[in-house]
RNA sequence: GGCGCGGUGGCAGAGUGGUCAUGCAGCGGACUGCAACUCCGCGUACGCCGGUUCGAUUCCGACCCGCGCCUCCA
């Protein structure tokens, strides 16, 4: 029984897919503008993570996550970039898969572009026209009439009056209420556009995704998921269209993930205080990084700092120690453990993963406890389930030798290393312990490690 | 101002009405030629004040502090 917390009634749900055996699930993906910050990486991941664990449950999942390539910043950017918007959207998809492989995310079962989709959208707001929710204004641009939608603001827990009151929205003339949201965006002369029934234009932001869900999840479906500054507006926004459009309840489960924090302050493009994937993968190995996103709960806030993501490389590299040198028991066979239904137990608790790795901790304890106690069939059997707990979290694929001795730089190649190991070890055969420690201090220097043990001397770049 | 979330040991981070999170760092011991790795062990943790209870970090109320959303942002 798997719960979750949802954001639309505000706490933790038994969940009940629509089918029997299948789950649909949606993101809002990116706005390909610019490159993934690390606010991107932690949804990316977070919904993953979602999605392999319950396909480890056993659901057929379909997980649609959109692009939007399409928005008045992606146009601003490739004006200022003196290109074509589809140069700038396809280069910086091209880049967001290269992050998301690198972060072990995998791609989503369909990746739907607003591009493709203008059709349904125009489809839709005649739908929402047609039933008064929405309005050709005198600027020729659309909107929808928050209005018209009693449950507006059920998401984010906004009262109407409060919206009408805030003195942040802006009051544009062609609205008939302050609150409401365009649709459609009537074009300029020169502007990238569509033709509609209400003239050239291009769509607005938030009826892409009730489009593209619809369109490939069906009217209702089960979860839908994002940032958390999606709630308000966009997410409550896409409820008022879809529900308004279809009749239907549209999301039964919402998911939002918590934001990653710089010095107490969110992370975002607003600010400027965003770090991109790339630029924290110059330092970081993505699977740290991925371990650091993983090692607090979804929901909650976290801090960026290099010292908590050190501390994952740590952690991570605790899990790997356990893995080195060992030979895993092949699946078939090693059926299910106490530790397995552990991981379940707390997977099922709204996917909690730092409960989750504390059985990944006890397994490698469980691990360097066998060996040490020359009890290898366990030991093999304990890295067989940790290896496969650790893939639904995207983590502890990677043979463990590649992990320690990645290249980060070094000058040393791993041949100059194996030679100088080779060197420290006749010193050492020879008593000459004094040369043997002068070896190790010059690779410690550069920043390599060595451990001794029966079987021999491994290395690994710290 | 409205709505929402959170304050756990040196740090990170789960969780629970009454024996254990877990990791990092630290300390002691074992192992080691010495280290590293590993193993064993250690440390008056639950913002503050009341209330409920046999018993509260966990439930309730007040308070203090921090953060997020209310505008484009994952």
């Amino acid at each position: 029984m798997i719960k979750i917390y949802n954001t639309l009634t505000q706490q933790k749900e038994t969940f009940t897919p629509i089918e029997p055996g299948k789950v649909r699930m949606y993101m809002c993906g990116m706005t390909v503008y610019d490159y993934c910050h690390l606010g991107h990486a932690r949804v990316l991941v977070a919904f993953d993570v979602v999605s392999r664990y319950l396909r480890s449950r056993g659901y057929d999942v379909t997980y649609v996550r959109n692009i939007t390539d399409i928005d008045d910043k992606i146009l601003r950017r490739a004006e200022e970039n003196g290109e074509p918007f589809t140069d700038l959207t396809e280069r910086m998809i091209d880049a967001m898969h290269e992050d998301e492989a690198k972060l072990g995310v995998l791609p989503p079962s369909k990746e739907p572009r607003a591009t493709d989709y203008i059709a349904e959208m125009i489809a839709m707001i005649k739908t929402l026209i047609e039933s008064d929710h929405a309005y050709v204004a005198d600027n020729r641009d659309v909107y929808f009439s928050v209005e018209s939608f009693e449950d507006y603001g059920k998401l984010s827990k906004k009262k109407l009056e409060d919206l009408l009151a805030g003195a942040r929205i802006d009051v544009q003339e062609a609205k008939r209420s302050p609150a409401d949201f365009a649709l459609w965006k009537a074009a300029d002369e020169g502007e990238v556009s569509w033709p509609s029934p209400w003239g050239n234009g291009r769509p607005g932001w938030h009826i892409e995704c009730s489009a593209m869900s619809t369109h490939c999840l069906g009217d209702t479906f089960d979860i839908h998921g994002g940032g958390p500054d999606l709630m308000f507006p966009h997410h409550e926004n896409e409820i008022a269209q879809s529900e308004c459009a279809t009749g239907h309840r549209f999301v039964n489960t919402w998911m939002h993930a918590g934001a990653i924090r710089v010095n107490k302050e969110k992370m975002s493009k607003s600010l400027g205080n965003f770090f991109t994937i790339r630029e924290i993968l110059e330092t970081y190995p993505p699977e740290v990084v991925r371990f650091f996103l993983v090692s607090s709960h979804y929901r909650s806030q976290v801090d960026y700092s290099e010292d908590n993501l050190a501390e994952a490389g740590r952690s991570l590299a605790r899990l790997y120690h356990a893995l080195r040198g060992i030979e895993p028991m092949r699946s078939e066979d090693v059926s299910e453990t106490e530790h397995d239904q552990r991981f379940v137990e707390l997977m099922n608790d709204d996917f909690n993963c730092p409960g989750a790795i504390s059985v990944l901790h006890g397994l490698a304890n469980d691990i360097n406890q066998h060996r040490r106690e020359g009890r290898e069939d366990e030991a093999r059997q304990a890295a067989r389930v940790l290896i496969r707990l650790g893939d639904i979290l995207g983590i502890l694929q990677q043979n463990p030798d590649a992990f320690f001795q990645a290249d980060t730089g070094g000058e040393l190649t791993a041949e100059d290393i194996e030679a100088k190991i080779q060197a420290r070890a006749d010193a050492r055969k020879a008593k000459d312990f004094a040369g043997a420690d002068r070896i190790r201090d010059e690779l410690a220097e550069q920043g390599i490690i060595l451990d001794d043990s029966r079987e021999g001397t491994s290395w690994r770049r710290s």
